[in-house]
RNA sequence: GGGUGGUUAGCUCAGUGGUAGAGCGCCUCGUUUACACCGAGGAUGUCGGGGGUUCGAAACCCUCACCGCCCA
């Protein structure tokens, strides 16, 4: 079929697109990747949303650059897989299904353990994983052939393989310690699982102890003090060292604690002297177990006060609070209290609970060994953090990382691969193995991040010798927002290394910011300004929303986003569709060779000189992860070169009917920024390149090289004074009232080269060339154009335009008079400096002398 | 408290030593051989304050102020 038979719909509407594209695409398979392909690989895992997600729009960024990358290595002939998948999502999975449950008045126990997990089952195959359909509304690559889930048979065996291992080098244990405990999901929580908020607390100071023997200790939680092992000064206070050593009496309770000396503790800090609660409080657990302080634990999982034999067990933990409080100041012992006071509090990040710092038997990691190792990847180069200004985020993380908490008491994960006998004796049962008899399982499950630390490999079949994990690991680049550096990244570099004997899961680690609202505030639901991508889409298109976000994306920043700014993108793609309607309407082609450099207009040449600078500039901006500055060269390149521009230009060829070269030339162009734009916006660039050259698929077709041959500065500075002068005439016509159709008479001067093209700026500029008598001039340089107004030129308002010229030529005379009468500029600049410099005063001279005269003429 | 980013046009942001930029918004004109989701033209900034380095600073250094994020 040849170009003139194929026709775009007269307007583009993106809902008749995408969907049958994106079933054309899946049912090619260009999206399956070959392990045994002898092209080079280029991997992206996806960072698994939760099975409970939906795609919001943090994920429509974070899937647009990857999207952006795997497309833009899949047309320079990588073998190039981009994995999907989703992630079990403990905490949260567990809290959606039982609230299910909730709704009909029954709680996990009452179904029992198997059935639960067996319900969860039920609930992913039939509401789970909505995000993937919507994936695929977005335009993603994936390979859905490799999809996959981190509660997988082979995954789940990943799980056990690396714990046993782990287990078996020291590197897992259990141990009796404080964590973070969500007394409302009643389960372990990590560090990273708990998010600090500043809360409204109270302060008080409370009087231990009686006369001599009394110490006033400041806390915030005065519920706990029933708990208390100990009151605690700084070794050196000199207001408490006479009473190191000695006992005062715990109130409520009535039982005698010492007075202990620790360096933790701040002399600033309230009145300097703490209460030491061992079993409910971090520090306080630090500092009992250099002292030998006892373990006094008041409080059930509830977060209810348990065994403390006073009038408070039964009630609730802030209730308590109150209550103890006013039972304090009853006896008199408060001696000073502010309210409110503002302080951090942990919250479970799941719901929102104030966590409980509680002391229990769980499993950790010991991380110290593995984090050295994932801080050294980084630092020796192996692993590229982009952009690099975030690295040292990197560093503070893993340089002072805790042991990792990763039992949850939870139902819904990897059941712990530990199994105890009768006399407490432990086995770790690996993948194969199975317990001795009489043995009993660890009810609890692994921290969901356990197993998507294992992501980069466990998806490509490891521990199996897979021929995925051959072809594919290391993955090439980690695309994430920098909030999960932490909770994913981090721990994919401890385990990745690890696993694969010291092989880093990625080369690359690119972070994107936070998509923000139009005012840059951050999107929550409580502000109410979470907008939704799937509207977005709906209503301009995906590749819409995905200009926009990548446009938006400097490395590692947030950004803001607007409706009117998805509209513009839109309006973009609007753009280029009618381009392409009227380039085709004019025979663009892309058949044949391409005409001769020698024998190109400039215009032509001009064209195929910026294409090759563009796509030079624009390929090594995507490549170094700038999509913001990517998105910014194409866009204007489009827009601004070859809508604004060359197309204007080329129409006065286009209606003589002799314009076969710039007809091939112009397909050229279309063709070559169809390929540039397809990463991120696939859909458009798809529909809009096989009309325009017949062919099935742009997808798998070849990234653009730019031809060196092509650049042509002499053609670029002729284009660029012919766009000086037909601004200059613009304006003055805009000045005088001429409207933009009306046709007059007019007749360029200028040198031969610029006169060449007469007949396209005539054509441009609705100008008459026939014979008058001139009654105007515009000049720029040693180009002018006469026109005739027919006598009727409005003098005031050439006077204002000519004057207001008049004054920025003069104001730039000053500057470089001043520049070039500058003892110390014209010494120490650079000698090209002051070439230019000395240029411009010529040049501005030149025009003052000029407007000077036209002025004079004006009288 | 420790770390870290920011302050440039009305808004959101680019711009790492040589005449201040973009998108959106704003004003004027306009149914011109694609496109009004458009075209042409225009207005708008002592680049947070102060000091310093330099022939030259939005950019480099110091300092202050005010926002923000991460961690404790």
């Amino acid at each position: 079929m040849s170009s003139n038979q194929r026709e775009l719909a007269s307007s583009f509407v993106p809902g008749d697109i995408e969907a049958p594209l994106y079933k054309k695409w899946i049912d090619a398979g260009y999206f399956t990747a070959d392990a045994n392909s002898s092209k080079e690989p280029f991997t992206i895992v996806i960072p698994p949303p939760n099975v409970t997600g939906n795609l919001h729009i943090g994920h429509a960024l974070d899937q647009t650059l990857q999207d952006c990358l795997t497309r833009l290595k899949r047309m320079q002939g990588f073998e190039a897989l981009w994995l999907p998948g989703m992630d079990h999502a403990g905490i949260a999975t567990q809290n959606v299904v039982e609230k299910q449950l909730a709704a009909k008045g029954l709680s996990r126990h009452d179904l029992g353990r198997e059935d639960f997990v067996k319900k969860v089952w039920e609930w992913k195959a039939e509401s789970g994983g909505q995000i993937l359909g919507q994936m695929k509304r977005l335009g993603d690559s994936v390979d859905w052939s490799r999809e996959a889930f981190t509660m997988d048979e082979n995954l789940s065996q990943a799980v056990l393989t690396i714990f046993k291992k782990l287990f078996d080098q020291g590197l897992i244990y259990r141990a009796e310690r404080i964590i973070n405990w969500c007394p409302r999901c009643l389960t372990a929580l990590s560090d990273i699982e708990v998010e600090h908020q500043d809360d409204e607390g109270e302060f008080v100071q409370v009087r231990y102890g009686d006369g001599d023997a009394s110490i006033v200790v400041a806390t915030t939680r005065a519920e706990t003090m029933m708990g208390d092992g100990a009151v605690a000064v700084h070794p050196d206070d000199p207001r408490y060292k006479h009473m190191i050593g000695t006992e005062v009496l715990l109130p409520l309770v009535n039982r005698m604690i010492p007075i202990i000396a620790d360096e933790l503790v701040d002399p600033d800090f309230g009145t300097g002297a703490v209460k030491v609660t061992a079993a409910h409080d971090p520090n306080d657990f630090e500092m009992a177990m250099r002292h030998n302080v006892p373990f006094v634990v008041i409080m059930n999982e509830h977060g209810v006060m348990d065994g403390t034999g006073t009038e408070f067990d039964g009630m609730d933990r802030f209730e308590a609070r109150i209550a103890v409080v006013a039972k304090l100041k009853e006896m008199g012992r408060i001696v000073a209290e502010k309210r409110p006071y503002i302080h951090a509090v942990g919250h479970c990040s799941r719901c929102d609970t104030t966590v409980e710092p509680r002391l229990s038997k769980q499993w950790f990691v010991k991380v110290a060994p593995l984090a050295k190792a994932a801080g050294d990847a980084v630092r020796d180069g192996r692993v590229k953090i982009e952009p690099a200004e975030l690295a040292p985020r990197y560093f503070e993380w893993v340089d002072n990382m805790h042991d990792w908490c990763i039992s949850r008491q939870l139902w819904w994960g990897h059941r712990i691969p530990v199994w105890y006998g009768p006399n407490d004796e432990v086995v770790v049962v690996g993948p194969g193995e199975s317990a001795p008899a009489g043995y009993t399982q660890d009810p609890d499950v692994l921290d969901t991040w356990f197993s998507s630390a294992l992501w980069p490999f466990s998806t490509l079949g490891w521990p199996n010798e897979s021929a995925d994990v051959k072809k594919f690991y290391p993955t090439s680049v980690l695309v994430t927002g920098y909030d999960i550096l932490f909770f994913w990244v981090a721990r994919m570099m401890l385990f990745g290394l690890f696993a694969m004997d010291g092989v880093p899961p990625f080369h690359t680690i690119v972070l994107h910011g936070l998509v923000r609202d139009q005012f840059g505030k951050k999107m929550s639901k409580s502000r109410g300004n979470v907008v939704d991508p799937l509207e977005f889409i709906d209503k301009y298109g995906a590749d819409a929303l995905r200009f926009t976000l990548a446009r938006g994306s400097n490395p590692g920043k947030d950004q803001a986003l607007a409706e009117d700014w998805i509209a513009g993108s839109r309006n973009f793609a609007t753009k280029l569709w009618n381009a392409t309607r009227f380039a085709m309407m004019n025979g663009a082609t892309t058949e044949g060779p391409l005409p001769a450099q020698s024998s190109l207009s400039a215009i032509d040449a001009w064209i195929l000189s910026r294409l090759s600078e563009t796509t030079t500039e624009y390929t090594a901006l995507l490549e170094s992860y700038e999509f913001a500055r990517a998105c910014e060269t194409i866009y204007h390149f489009a827009w601004d070169d070859l809508c604004d521009w060359y197309l204007e230009l080329s129409k006065e060829a286009f209606a003589s009917g002799d314009a076969a070269a710039s007809q091939r030339v112009l397909g050229h162009v279309l063709d070559t920024l169809f390929r540039l734009l397809h990463p991120v916006m696939p859909f458009i660039t798809e529909a809009l390149w096989t009309t325009l050259t017949g062919k099935e698929t742009l997808v798998t077709a070849a990234w653009p090289i730019a031809d060196a041959a092509h650049i042509d500065k002499k053609s670029e500075t002729l284009i660029g004074e012919l766009q000086k002068i037909i601004t200059e005439v613009r304006r003055f016509r805009n000045d005088q009232g001429v409207k933009p159709s009306q046709k007059i008479p007019g007749r360029i001067i200028a040198p031969a080269d610029v006169t060449a093209y007469s007949s396209a700026m005539a054509f441009l500029l609705k100008l008459e060339l026939t014979d008058f008598t001139p009654s105007a001039s515009v000049e720029i340089g040693a180009m002018k154009v006469e026109l005739d107004l027919s006598g009727t030129v409005d003098v005031v308002a050439e006077r204002a335009r000519l004057e207001k010229d008049l004054a920025i030529a003069q104001k730039d005379l000053k500057t470089a008079e001043v520049k070039l009468g500058n003892e110390g500029f014209m010494a120490k600049a650079p000698a090209a400096v002051v070439v230019e410099i000395k240029e411009r005063l010529a040049v501005t001279t030149a025009d003052i002398e000029r407007i000077t005269a036209q002025l004079a003429a004006l009288k």
